[in-house]
DNA sequence: TATTGTTATACTCTATAACTATA
DNA sequence: TATAGTTATAGAGTATAACAATA
């Protein structure tokens, strides 16, 4: 945006208007998914494993974006939760590989359905071209701006 | 979105690309204003009280979306930094108000300057179209959704 | 009684840095 | 030495609920 604009113009600003929204779209959600006793970051992590059956934390903390001592506390969570194991690598002696449980798959649909739900509330009364633009455009952004790792690839 | 989705379809969720997208945008932000000795939140607060001269705490927590007790946490350090003052109303022995310092209306333009820089390097490769078309759309389900007031208006 | 603001408490989220075990 | 992971610590960002002062 190089734009003339004066300071006071603050709501021109898109990265106010994307927290803004972004905000109150992940509390609505959080508020949702905290009825099956997990959080956001909780859900995000669990998703990245239900197409790979494993990961090591390394992997994890690269593709959400976070440090590996982030993942270590979300895994312990979700390790109390019985929703995920961590088991030593086989083969390197310091790896450690999480998975989702049993319990921890079947709660994934569940969450998903209330992604679905959220996604409905916040983005369904917009054009379905507009809400397509959207999709578009902020992944056009992650890939551009090369954002830390693709969330899903 | 009503589309037929299957469960492992995740990264289809717009919420999870809006969360995405902006906790980048806002952590690029964040280590920006961190320099100027504030937080995010904080150039939230002084930006809502550019225009307006004064508010009190139960108005600054209606139009941030938040609860006095986060807004009177966020004026103790925005007090502690001599950024802000808080004076009792005179007229409701209830109420205070808050208002920036001379110190905090000077430091409003350099992070403004920060918030246009943080814009350009996330935004400025999009067409100017889809640019328009992001504003556009993220005010339109802050209106249609009626999301906690609107920031600044 | 209702409202304004503050305080107390408690979590989540996240980072940095130190540390352990292994490679 | 370098890497994987954990632990310790800390602070931001919030919320809820209890409380004090005033209306």
């Amino acid at each position: 945006m190089s734009t003339n604009r004066s300071t006071s113009d603050l709501t021109a600003h898109l990265g106010y208007w994307l927290r803004y929204v972004s905000n109150h779209v992940s509390q609505a959600f959080a508020r949702k998914v905290e009825a099956h006793g997990v959080t956001v970051a909780e859900w995000v992590l669990m998703r990245q494993l239900l197409d790979v059956d494993a990961l090591p934390p390394s992997r994890l903390a690269e593709r959400m974006g976070m440090t590996r001592g982030a993942i270590t506390k979300l895994a312990d969570r979700l390790l109390a939760k019985s929703l995920l194991t961590r088991k030593p690598d086989p083969v390197d002696g310091r790896a450690q590989t999480l998975a989702l449980t049993a319990k921890g798959r079947r709660l994934v649909p569940e969450l998903a359905a209330l992604a679905d739900a959220n996604d409905s509330e916040f983005f369904d009364h917009l054009a379905p071209k507009d809400r397509a633009a959207l999709v578009r455009i902020l992944r056009d952004i992650v890939e551009k701006r090369g954002l830390k790792s693709l969330p899903v690839d």
